[in-house]
DNA sequence: CTGTCTGCAAACTTTTTGCATATAG
DNA sequence: CTATATGCAAAAAGTTTGCAGACAG
């Protein structure tokens, strides 16, 4: 068996998809979207980044990573579709679910899951309105904090 | 008759609503919160003001108003429950509706624009979850928008 | 009078931009 | 090779903080 290889098969699909998109796959951007497949690998409803977070975990695959170019490279991700943002207050969250999702924070654990479109219904009682996109968030406790604050 | 008075009925009101929360009453702050009254006066669900616009607004009744005054008495209408925030892209919106609600952002004429919470059915079909309060953010056309583009 | 608030200005935080160099294709 | 991307550093954009003087209560 060779050692580890430069480029993994999942670095190729990745390469793939910046190419298709006209935009190049270097090692940082490689370094930086392992970073989100990483997070989704441990917690797939929970990758949540901040640019600060990211930078510091690609650093250590990359150690001669700059926060700018950290910046830089998610902005063209988000841009190319590769990765969603969510505003808040506060530092923007890069979230590696690209598929339209609502969201749940919990008030105890502060953590921000995702919650798929098919799990909420919406509907809008007022008249006139053309709605096209819908974004629910959720706010109260996780299924792990209410067990725990329950059982307490 | 008697010239007009340096407080109105209105911001007698208002300076009640501070001194309860045992903040004063200041020239400075009834200007402001004077912004979303009449922001309010000229459109309920479309009050979303962000700091710069108010003082701008605020300046012209009260021309030597300073920016910082502005961000902090902001600051504190908030945490004093006066006035709530809405984050997003870009600067922060202050908006005078305190009662919870949901919001609808036109994708034509980009306006925030309020939308009671009885117009709006949510319900979520994941269980585990203890949900305390639900936000929704409705995007696509408002009724003014939707007519013009239907009608052109 | 006294403690809060204002105005001014500097500090901070996060994101954006500019430019010379490095590198993917 | 050449255009794109990186690194570094400065600039922007918004918000927060500090301090001396002003003013509400």
């Amino acid at each position: 068996m060779p050692s580890r290889p430069a480029s993994t098969p999942a670095d190729l699909g990745f390469a793939q998809l910046l190419r298709a998109r006209g935009l190049r796959a270097t090692s940082q951007r490689r370094a930086i979207y392992g970073v989100f497949a990483r997070a989704v690998d441990a917690d797939a409803s929970n990758a949540h980044l901040e640019a600060e977070e990211v930078f510091q975990a690609a650093r250590i695959q990359l150690p001669e990573l700059s926060r700018g170019t950290v910046q830089h490279a998610l902005g063209e991700l988000v841009e190319a579709g590769l990765l969603g943002v969510v505003e808040g207050p506060g530092p923007r969250l890069f979230d590696a679910n690209v598929t339209d999702h609502h969201h749940f924070r919990c008030a105890l654990c502060g953590e921000l899951r995702d919650i798929e479109l098919d799990q909420v219904d919406v509907t809008l009682r007022e008249q006139g309105f053309e709605v096209e996109r819908t974004h629910v968030l959720l706010e109260g406790l996780c299924p792990r904090c209410a067990e725990g604050a329950g059982a307490a």
